[in-house]
DNA sequence: AAGTGGTCTAGACCACCGG
DNA sequence: CGGTGGTCTAGACCACTTT
């Protein structure tokens, strides 16, 4: 006995995308679910909860898989978002985040009308992996002062970030409360080294192992990765990151000039 | 009757990932498509196809499913890709895109040693959508030139861009063969106009409607979006693109001058 | 303990691509 | 027209979160 391939949904189905023969499924389930997203009003400052999937099922008249093709569509388009085995949320609007502004997470947070926060995970002196050393011109297994952080924006976990300090820069910054200052000022400030360069990398990927854990982002989901190499005002490297965003979490911006006119 | 959960798959279980309980059936996948990659040998220039998704059900012993579960994973970290109901591919490297090397596709691509094709779609004066129109300085529905085309490394699509160009600045620039010249080489030779400062916004999305189609990307897939505004040597506001590439194809670096030290 | 999302089974039909 | 990937059905068990 074959299983009808039936269409079950009650859904209005506006604009048929005229050249398009059929319209999934989970498409017309995706503008439901987006009527359903504006009906729950959604730039409140509390994170704001879908109903569960099964309740979802039973109100669309669908499968769960088919719900959850739609769900991930929204995800992409970083509408709603995902905390792993906590349920789908409403994504807030992105941060603007401009790369050659030099400011610290709290202050970019903060210009928007926002409110930011800091979690520490880790600040230690470890050996370094060949790719650090690389980066920060030292030798393979060298010393290097590693800071591992949490940053959430409204209470909303967006951003994982590992730092590598070159120790030689920076002797006793670990004993800082490096939840509460910026590194970029306690390096001016404590340090007399001012962020005078630049250089980034930037790549999509996914969350996985420890990013994904500290952001609880189901593994998988997509993520914005951002490496940044600092230089002082002599030229001379003195840290690294890597940042992994929520993807939806952020809108990047830069404005420059061009070189090779 | 219940549906056991066996766990059929017969491949060695290395690194069992200490800390985590039990490792899912399609992280065990993953890594044996891993080691399927690699055996296919990656980097050639022909695109090189992974076998039907049947008979990598067949070969591992599971879903369809969990199969893709495991393949979308890898599409998600770029180690593979899709063209629209043609099959999954080995994905090439990434082409290093230095935003502020004000090198056109064509020489940007050239440089890395890998050939590059475009393809016109449409090349058309057309009234200014509200969100043009602002970027522009031109009110909403004034008169812009729409150029939109399809960009190829060895062969692969990856990039879908709409160009919007303030008339008065280019008039007859459709005329140009703008398949094979650069927009930026026409602006420089034909009218004098120099690119001198760039405003970038960068953003993740998903693949669908036209840019999915040009590209034969499966709707839902990972793009990244890059809109750019370009000024003259004058200040003057002259152009702007829509770029959507595939996340795969490219990463991103800079390197600049903060602001604000 | 109840409920949630994450994972998985074992199929089926359909639209589209390539030969 | 055969084979492919895209979509969908109708469930189940499990790990984890929340009550």
């Amino acid at each position: 006995m074959s299983a009808p391939r039936t269409q079950p949904i009650a859904l209005e189905c506006h604009h048929s995308t005229p050249g398009s023969v059929s319209t999934p499924t989970w498409h017309r389930l995706r503008d439901a679910l987006l009527a359903l997203i504006d009906s729950l009003g959604n730039n409140r400052k509390r994170p704001c909860r879908l109903p569960a999937e099964r309740e979802m099922i039973a109100r669309f008249s669908t499968t769960r898989i088919t719900l959850r093709d739609a769900l991930t569509q929204l995800e992409g388009e970083g509408r709603i978002y995902r905390e792993n085995r906590r349920g789908w949320f409403i994504a807030p609007s992105r941060l603007h985040y401009d790369l050659l502004a030099g400011l610290a997470f709290h202050d970019m947070v903060e210009s928007q009308q926002r409110q930011a926060s800091t979690l520490l995970l880790s600040a230690s002196t470890v050996p370094a992996p060949l790719h650090i050393a690389r980066r920060l011109w030292l030798s393979e297994g060298s010393a290097v002062q590693r800071i591992v952080r949490v940053r959430a924006i409204d209470g909303r976990r967006v951003l994982y970030v590992e730092h590598h300090l070159r120790p030689d820069c920076f002797p006793g910054i670990l004993d800082f409360d490096l939840a509460q200052h910026s590194l970029t000022a306690l390096y001016r400030h404590e340090y007399a080294i001012r962020i005078a360069r630049v250089d980034y990398e930037l790549g999509s990927t996914i969350f996985g192992g420890p990013a994904g854990e500290a952001l609880h982002a189901t593994p998988g989901t997509a993520a914005q990765r951002i490496t940044r190499i600092n230089r002082d005002q002599n030229g001379r490297v003195v840290d690294c990151d890597d940042e992994y965003w929520r993807h939806d979490a952020i809108e990047l911006a830069l404005s420059a000039v061009p070189r090779g006119g």
